[in-house]
DNA sequence: TTAGTTGCAAAGGCTTTGCACGCGC
DNA sequence: GCGCGTGCAAAGCCTTTGCAACTAA
């Protein structure tokens, strides 16, 4: 978001606008609240945009979200035991590491490199599209809490 | 763990017992069910020893996986998009590969070998404890259907 | 103008919870 | 006998669907 004389280049429009979407005031609202806060979930930027937009409901962003996850613009990402999150960064193969303890989300790349885990040992003849690396652990913040939790 | 006479190993029982669980019928059906139909959903397992225990309920099934998946004697997987499946084969890490048409699941090893992608090249202070790999691909027989439908 | 989007309402699927009865140990 | 596990009922959360009004192009 860089301030800029007469006519901005507008990313969020042009990218919606590039995806075949149109472009309204909610898509915007949903597009820059992602760009912000990776990793949403569609109550988060619900409850992100209610304020500037009052009259979006919830059913409106899962509309939104759809389309854009349909047209490539988002990523969707269902971390186990919570709800579908959605991210901007797309095409480039990166991963997650999701916190056991308190659902956070953090992107990582993957040590293979650039096609990381994308071939399977034995695909039994299953053609292969892509690969979702999901790593399941504990963040510095629960590593804490929990040694003092001592189970 | 060796077959002997007379009296039958009874390896399920055997295995909930290990776990610290008390052996019941339902319990037994539920991992004999698994054993034979790896990457149930709870409604399949339902459906599948519902003739041979027509007094047990959705719900206890769901009870019954809980508490398989806390004690270790099996895993869950949440294929994006449809309902959390379980399995027998724990402590292999082996991965899967889901069709996104047909939503077929399989198990694959992944090419690493041992421990694939436990290793994340930045952990940011994580400390890892699994990695779940999905293969996201279109299994032989939707390829072929795929190919006539043509989209 | 025209097709794509939004708003509103409602339903649907999957899963969890609460409490009394029953069974494994 | 004791305590865990089951059965039954109900609610919960997340998400999708249907239709009328609206707005971007």
């Amino acid at each position: 978001m860089q301030a800029a004389a007469g006519m901005e280049p507008d990313l969020p429009a042009r990218a919606i606008r590039a995806a075949g979407l149109k472009v309204t005031a909610p898509r915007l609202a949903v597009l820059e609240m992602l760009r912000g806060a990776p990793h949403s979930s569609a109550e988060d930027i619900f409850a992100g945009i209610r304020s500037a937009l009052p009259g979006t409901s919830t059913q409106a962003v899962y509309g939104i979200l759809s389309a854009f996850a349909a047209a490539g613009l988002v990523r969707r990402f269902d971390p186990p035991g919570s709800p579908t999150r959605f991210e901007c960064r797309v095409g480039d193969n990166h991963h997650h590491i999701v916190c056991v303890r308190c659902r956070a989300v953090r992107d990582v790349d993957c040590v293979v490199g650039q096609a990381p885990c994308l071939q399977p040992s034995d695909d039994s003849g299953f053609v292969v599209f892509a690969a979702e690396v999901t790593f399941n652990g504990l963040c510095k913040t629960c590593q804490e809490q929990a040694a003092h939790t001592e189970v």
